[in-house]
DNA sequence: GCCACAAGTGTTAGTCACTAACATCTGTTG
DNA sequence: CAACAGATGTTAGTGACTAACACTTGTGGC
């Protein structure tokens, strides 16, 4: 049952990528996003707490934290993330991503937005310690998640601006076994020597 | 030779810092930080792009870059970065950072300033694979950097409001061990076996 | 000392993101 | 249909940031 929020949300959503695209993050105001939606700003501002939001939202975080959480505790936290973020491959591929491109071009573009990024970035972060790191190796662990994120953060950027036909899963195996060569040895078949 | 420039800029940055302590940052105007410095807040803006910027001034990307350019290539380069950001560990421990300091743990309250730290450790990357980056492996340095940066934030976010009196040297040896475990088996003998 | 000249700063008048308070409308439930 | 709650609108702000133009202060040549 789709509510009524739940559509002016989708609409909010759907304008403000239109218009950015069109004229560019900074140009476009929030009231024209919410003249576009058919609604008021202040109806915009009740569904995104900022601008920023209504373009880099991001509701993947307990799926990330739950597939690092399954892989096996014992090896190097870094390991455990890199495994983790791999498993979620097979979803990316798979998944309709292509808004989520669209998106992350638009913000590859602009300065301010990569910074907003890094705050889901940090989200994302938090939510893997919680789930995954063992009592007293939450430092490890945030940095473990702090480096694989920024990673793939990286190789996000190129995929959503790039003419490269790779496709998302393929460089994040790439990006992971650049932090953790070790998985390219034998652990992960699929992405050995996937890197250039 | 201090200009007069220079002189406005540092009052502007020094107030900001205390009013930002009593206050916090959101409570505090741009306005306010100008009348504490004795200027207008038309100058404040001539000095700093952003209210953001006047906290999060960073200009040690060159001195990073040249670090990490300086390791020998060959190996992978999450392990040139990480041999890089650990030879200015004696650096560290030796600048006077308690403005840093102050101007990190402030940060660490506002998630939106962290925001702006992300912004910071993308110029840094930025620096970094211009400087470093044997030419096509670009991705991977980028991949790296943004790795081994990540880390290091997350270590300066502790340092800065931790009750621990560990050295930011001592905390960036643990963050690079455990980015690249590899670094504890030998080669960087001062940190093996730092990290719990 | 005086006179360009430029760098630094001030004033004013805006735009736009975002907030608070209160009114209105719409759909649902008894 | 009445009552109620969720969703939206209106209005009136605050504060970050910009543009245009005037002014002031320090510096070098005369």
């Amino acid at each position: 049952m789709t509510t009524r929020a739940e559509a002016t949300r989708a609409r909010l959503q759907s304008a403000a990528l239109d218009l950015f695209e069109q004229r560019g993050y900074r140009a476009v105001t929030v009231e024209e996003i919410a003249a576009a939606a058919g609604v008021s700003h202040m109806t915009f501002f009740r569904h995104f707490p900022t601008k920023e939001r209504v373009l880099l939202d991001d509701p993947f975080d307990p799926v990330i934290a739950a597939a690092v959480a399954a892989q096996p505790d014992g090896t190097p936290a870094i390991e455990r993330v890199a495994r983790g973020l791999l498993s979620l491959v097979p979803l990316l591929d798979q998944e309709p991503t292509e808004s989520a491109r669209r998106a992350i071009a638009i913000a590859a573009r602009e300065p301010e937005l990569q910074a907003g990024m890094a705050a889901n970035t940090a989200a994302t972060e938090r939510a893997i310690v919680e789930a995954a790191a063992p009592a007293g190796e939450e430092t490890e662990m945030r940095i473990a998640a702090a480096a694989c994120l920024a990673a793939v953060t990286a190789v996000l950027l190129d995929w959503s601006t790039d003419g490269s036909r790779r496709t998302l899963g393929a460089l994040v195996g790439d990006a992971m076994t650049t932090v953790v060569p070790a998985l390219s040895d034998a652990a992960v078949p699929a992405y050995a020597g996937a890197a250039s």
